[in-house]
DNA sequence: CAAGAATATGACAAATATGTTACAGCAGTG
DNA sequence: CACTGCTGTAACATATTTGTCATATTCTTG
């Protein structure tokens, strides 16, 4: 999970890409730009940003057709968007709700306005219950302060490891392959060995200790679980 | 089960294919090759690939022209493209998303990072089988957690009992020939001796237990079933 | 029932998968 | 710069699984 929200301006006007970039920064966001929509799809693919702010009108395509094809692909269908458009671009509102848009913002519009409705979305649509504490026999995680510990006592975890655990613990009784946990945990735009996977559930069982290692299953052939259950 | 993906690599530069061939060939996929986009086209009607590589720059007929193509044609519209640029093709022309890449791929790479990405979007692309739950007479097997039970105790199965006892059981009441079977959980391409069928379905017997035994029957002269009939 | 065919079973060595440790590179820090 | 914590990889150690064989056992048919 990333704690800074990286947003994708896309807008063929560099002015308005810098202003925009300016009072997110301010606002204590982390921002890419892209001027067009093709390096903007390529972008997402790769960066994975946390939120896509698009303006509506761009030479050579369209805004509101790179946001229909963003829906259509899994990998990206969850990731929220706003609309930058002109104020008479009433009817549009019509085909941009049919290809998923979260939000609108008109033009102009003042960075304090920008930066709340972008906020509002983002509040939205995280998922509640990800900032939720979770227990599991005295294996506590808080992702708010970010610390685990076990049986009151914290445990010394990599960032690594702990958001393994994390992951792990909000998605119990799952068998994940490698793949899968790669993809996951690490992110789909790293290219790490598999066998890395072992490694890091092995530190987390060294740090999960006797009391809670039994927790981590091996599947073999497949991958790893999370679980309370007896192997 | 599994099945080797076919890949189609369009490049106009034979090393470059023959090294991109070699990367994916020891990666377990099949290559064919084509040094443009109208053979390409051909290729891809008659072979149905289950991946497009594509070069943004060829002779004739651009890389982008031929996604787009390819995109028009219902027969052609699902297969996934991933298409390879060069740094410095920055300054080209994009024209138009609606040909749909599913990634982009910048030269040069390397060999392990175009093998990731393109499983990364063959998973994505490929829609995941049925994760139901199946349960015959406190038998239960359970595709998300990788499990297998009997009367709420856990089941110690191998690998290939465990697709074994997966497939029987979505598969009920119909007889299956141990060279069917090996298709079917082992997997089309592999060599092994029929009666090595039966030894695994003596493993899957034992770890079923007196309890659940009878749902796997012999039928003398053809295979085994998998019913909860009286043989 | 006997003979022949088909299937069941146990043992085992080779092949695979996973566990574990060590190490080198890297980024941040004082 | 030395120092520190973290990461990914390689190498080696263990553990489990797999396919095959040899040998029972069961079934079918005459």
């Amino acid at each position: 999970m990333r704690q800074v929200k990286q947003i994708l301006i896309v807008d063929d006007e560099t002015a308005i890409r810098e202003m925009i970039a300016v009072a997110l920064e301010m606002a204590g966001f982390e921002c890419i730009e892209a001027d067009n929509a093709l390096t903007a799809h390529a972008l997402i693919i790769d960066a994975k940003p946390d939120m896509v702010l698009l303006d509506w009108m761009m030479p050579k395509m369209s805004g509101i057709e790179l946001a229909r094809r963003l829906r259509s692909d899994q990998l990206t269908a969850d990731i929220p968007i706003i609309m930058l458009t002109a104020r008479d671009d009433e009817d549009h509102k019509i085909h941009g709700l049919e290809a998923g848009i979260d939000d609108y913002i008109t033009k102009p519009f003042s960075p304090r306005e920008l930066v709340a409705r972008l906020k509002s979305v983002l509040r939205r649509v995280t998922p509640k219950g990800i900032d939720q504490v979770v227990e599991v026999e005295g294996l506590r995680l808080d992702p708010v302060s970010h610390r685990a510990s076990s049986e009151e006592v914290a445990l010394d975890l990599g960032p690594t490891e702990y958001r393994l655990l994390q992951f792990f613990m909000s998605h119990q009784d799952r068998a994940y392959s490698r793949t899968q946990l790669l993809d996951m945990v690490w992110g789909g735009n790293v290219y790490v060995e598999e066998r890395t996977v072992d490694v890091h559930i092995r530190r987390l069982r060294k740090a999960l200790g006797d009391r809670h290692q039994h927790l981590i299953q091996t599947v073999r052939g497949t991958g790893y679980r999370f679980s309370t259950q007896t192997q």
